[in-house]
DNA sequence: TATTATTTTTAGCTATGTCTAAATTTATTT
DNA sequence: AAATAAATTTAGACATAGCTAAAAATAATA
C-alpha cells in the first residue's frame, strides 16, 4: 500500500516523464511538488527500493514498469475525480485541483470503477487530459475542434481549448457543457458559423471563433 | 487546520458521548478507534490544547461547544459521502463505511455543500442515522415507518429498519430506494397489505412486515 | 480500611516525512 | 585543466502520531 507521498512523487515523475525524456531530475521535482530537493532524494530511494522507480545517484530516477502502473492509477483518480466535480457537482474545470489532488488518494478496490461507470467512462478531463481506463491504457490528448465537422457529422464535447471564463460563460449559456452531444446540422460559408443541435435540443448558433476552440470527440 | 487523527477523535467522542452521559473514558475511546490509551490521553490533550475538549485528567474528556461543531463537520460529511456512495455509485449500506471514513476527511471550504444540493439535501443517511445541515443542527434518529401511513399520505423513504438482504433484494427489485417518493394508494384489512405508488410510477403491493420495517419521512 | 485490580498517565522509544546545513558530485566557465 | 558554480546527497534535526512498559491514580473487593 503507498504513501499519499509516494503516489504523489511517482504522479510527479510520471508527468516529468513525459514532458522530457531521460531521467528526471531530483531539483524538478522538488521544485513540482514544492518541497525540497533532499527529501525528494529520501522519497526517491524509498520508490527505488521499492522497485517503483530505477535510481541513480546524481543521475535522475526513471519510473518502472511496476511504478508507471501505479502512478497512472492515481492519474486515473484524479482525472474521473475532476469530471465529478465539474459535471456532477457544477464546479468550474480551474477550481477542481486542489480537491481532486485530495480525493485521487482515497483508498479503495471499486470506488474508481464504480464512480467510472457512474461517469459513463469519460475519456478525458475537464482539461482534456485523458483519463487512463482500467487497465492503465491512456489516450493522448484531443486535437480535433469542432470547426472541422461537417453538416451530419455528430460528436461529445471534450473541453474548451482555453479556458477564458468569457467561453465558459457562452457555452454554459448555450448549455453547452463536459459530454454534450452536438450534432452539426448547417454550415453558413458566408460568416463560418455553424447550426449545431445541442443533446438532441433545439438547434443554436455558433461562431467560427467558438468552433475552433471546442476540443470534440468525433462519433 | 484539524488533522485526520483529531478529526478521528473528535468524532469518536462526540459518538460516545450520545451513548453515554457525562465525560468519556480514554479506555472507551481507545477500543472504539482501535488504538491505545496512552496515545488517546495524548490527542485528548492536544484537543483540550486547542480548546476543542475539556479534559481533566483521569476523569474523562468532553467537548466544547466548538469541538461539537467540529465534530458535527465531519459527522455531515462522512453521512453525505455516504448517501453518495449508496444512492448514486450502487454500494450497498453495509459497504460503504471504510470509504466515508477516508473520504470524510476531505478538505474544502465548499464540497460538502455542492454535494448536498447534489444529493438535493439528504436528511438521513443510508443507516438512517440523520445528517447534521450546514449549520450543524442534526434531527432524531426516524421511528416512522411505513404502516402507520393512511391511504392519500406520501412519504419519501430514508432506509430499512433491518438490513437484512432479503430485505433489501425485495426493495430492489419493486424499485424502492433511498430517498423514493412513496404514495400510499389503499390499504387492505384482509392482509395488512399495502397498494403503493413509487416515484409516481405504477402502484405495487406491500405486505404488513415489508411496511413495518420501511423507515419514512412522512410529507 | 487495607489490599488488589483496573484505569490512566507519563516517560521513553520508533517510524514517517519533512527540513537545514554541510559535504560531495557533476557541470560550466575561464 | 583548474577553478567556480550548480545540483545532489548525506547527516543530523524536528514534528506528528503511534507504541510499550512503568508509574500513578482511581475503583473495587476482601
Amino acid at each position: 500500500m503507498l504513501t499519499h507521498s509516494e503516489e504523489n512523487h511517482l504522479k510527479c515523475i510520471y508527468h516529468l516523464s513525459n514532458k522530457s525524456n531521460g531521467a528526471i531530475n531530483t531539483n524538478a521535482i522538488a521544485k513540482s511538488l514544492e518541497t525540497k530537493a533532499a527529501s525528494v532524494t529520501d522519497m526517491v530511494q524509498k520508490l527505488a527500493t521499492k522497485g517503483l522507480a530505477s535510481y541513480l545517484k546524481y543521475k535522475g530516477v526513471r519510473l518502472t514498469t511496476k511504478g508507471e502502473k501505479e502512478a497512472l492509477k492515481v492519474v486515473r483518480k484524479h482525472r474521473l475525480w475532476e469530471v465529478f466535480l465539474v459535471k456532477e457537482l457544477g464546479y468550474n474545470w480551474d477550481q477542481v485541483h486542489d480537491i481532486a489532488e485530495q480525493l485521487e488518494h482515497i483508498k479503495s478496490s471499486t470506488l474508481i470503477d464504480k464512480l467510472d461507470t457512474f461517469l459513463e467512462y469519460p475519456k478525458f478531463d475537464p482539461h482534456g487530459d485523458p483519463i487512463p481506463d482500467a487497465n492503465g491504457v491512456i489516450a493522448s490528448k484531443p486535437t480535433t475542434t469542432l470547426n472541422i465537422l461537417k453538416p451530419g457529422d455528430t460528436c461529445t464535447v471534450i473541453c474548451a481549448k482555453d479556458s477564458s471564463s468569457d467561453l465558459l460563460l457562452f457555452l454554459d449559456k448555450v448549455h453547452i457543457s463536459l459530454g454534450s452531444k452536438l450534432e452539426v446540422i448547417d454550415y453558413f460559408e458566408f460568416d463560418g458559423s455553424y447550426s449545431v443541435k445541442v443533446d438532441n435540443g433545439s438547434a443554436i448558433t455558433l461562431s467560427t471563433k467558438v468552433a475552433e476552440n471546442i476540443f470534440i470527440d468525433k462519433l
